[in-house]
DNA sequence: ACAGCTTTGACTTTCATTCTCAACAAGGTC
DNA sequence: GACCTTGTTGAGAATGAAAGTCAAAGCTGT
C-alpha cells in the first residue's frame, strides 16, 4: 500500500525534536530548534515530515486562532483532545467519551452524516500564572 | 469607550451579504458575491469589517482545516457551537450544555485557568449527500 | 560498486491576510 | 448648505505560512 519511509538523518532529527518537547510547536519553531542543535535541515523538508507524520497519526496537529499550524508528538494513537497552554503551547492529552457520544449524536439528529469533531481547549497552565504574576 | 462604526455602504453592503446567506463563507468568497452584485468594496475592506464585526460578537468565526477563516452571521449572540457541512458551508447553531461543564471541569483538575474551547463538529448535509449520489 | 529509486534543499510560487498612505466620505457644527 | 475633523476606503505592496520545482545527493537491494 504506502512504502515505508526511509529513515533519513533529516527525519529522524525532526522526529527528535519533538519527542524532546511536551509542546505544541509550529514547523518555523521546529526548523529553528534544529538549527540550534546544529542540524541543518531545510525547512521544506520540515513540512514534509510534519505532514507525512500527521498523515500517518503520528503526530497531533492543530492550529492557532490565526491559523498556523502546531505540531506535537503524542503518547497515544487512539482519539483524543488537547488542553493546551496558550502561552507555552504545553498541552494535557484528555479525552471525553461523554463528548464523543454527544457529537454523533448531535450530528445525526440533523441529518448530517460522517460527522467528525474539533474539541480542544485552552488554557494557561500554572506556571505561565506563576511567572505572569511574578512579573507585574 | 469604542466609539461607534460610522455606517459606510461597505459596511453596509458586506453585513447585507453576510446576511443573506445561511453559510459560512471566506472573506474572498464574500468579496466576490459583492462583486458580483455589483457593489465593489476592497478587499481590504472586507478583511476589515470582518474584523471588527467578529470583535464585536456580531458574526461567528471558525477555520477550516487548512487555516482560513470562515464568516457566518448568527442568530444568538450568546456562546456556542455549530455543525457546519464540509461540502457547502451550511450551519447549524447548536449548544451542549454537558460539553460546556466538561470543558471546565477537565481544564480546572488540571490546574489550567482562563479555560476556553473550541468545538465545532462538521459533517456532510443530507442535501450535498443526496448531491453525491445522484452524479456518481 | 551499480542501478533505480526516494529524499533533500535552495529557491520559487501560491494564497490568505495585513499594511501603507493618499484620496475620500460621515457626522456634527455653524 | 458649507465646512471641518476624523474615521474609512482602496489599490497595491508587503508579509508569512505552506506547497511546489528540480537538479544534486542519499539509500537499498543486487
Amino acid at each position: 500500500m504506502n512504502q515505508p519511509l526511509r529513515m533519513t538523518k533529516q527525519r529522524a532529527a525532526v522526529a527528535e525534536v519533538l519527542d524532546a518537547s511536551d509542546e505544541f510547536r509550529s514547523a518555523q519553531q521546529l526548523h529553528e530548534l534544529l538549527r540550534d542543535r546544529g542540524d541543518t535541515v531545510g525547512l521544506a523538508t520540515v513540512y514534509r515530515t510534519l505532514q507525512a507524520l500527521a498523515d500517518g497519526g503520528d503526530v497531533d496537529v492543530l492550529r492557532t486562532d490565526d491559523g498556523e499550524a502546531l505540531y506535537r508528538r503524542c503518547a497515544r494513537a487512539e482519539h483524543h483532545h488537547h488542553l493546551v497552554c496558550r502561552s507555552c503551547g504545553r498541552a494535557v492529552e484528555i479525552d471525553g467519551p461523554t463528548v464523543e457520544a454527544w457529537a454523533a449524536e448531535v450530528g445525526a439528529s440533523q441529518g448530517f452524516s460522517d460527522i467528525e469533531h474539533t474539541i480542544e481547549l485552552w488554557g494557561t497552565c500554572a506556571q505561565c500564572r506563576a511567572n505572569v504574576t511574578k512579573s507585574s
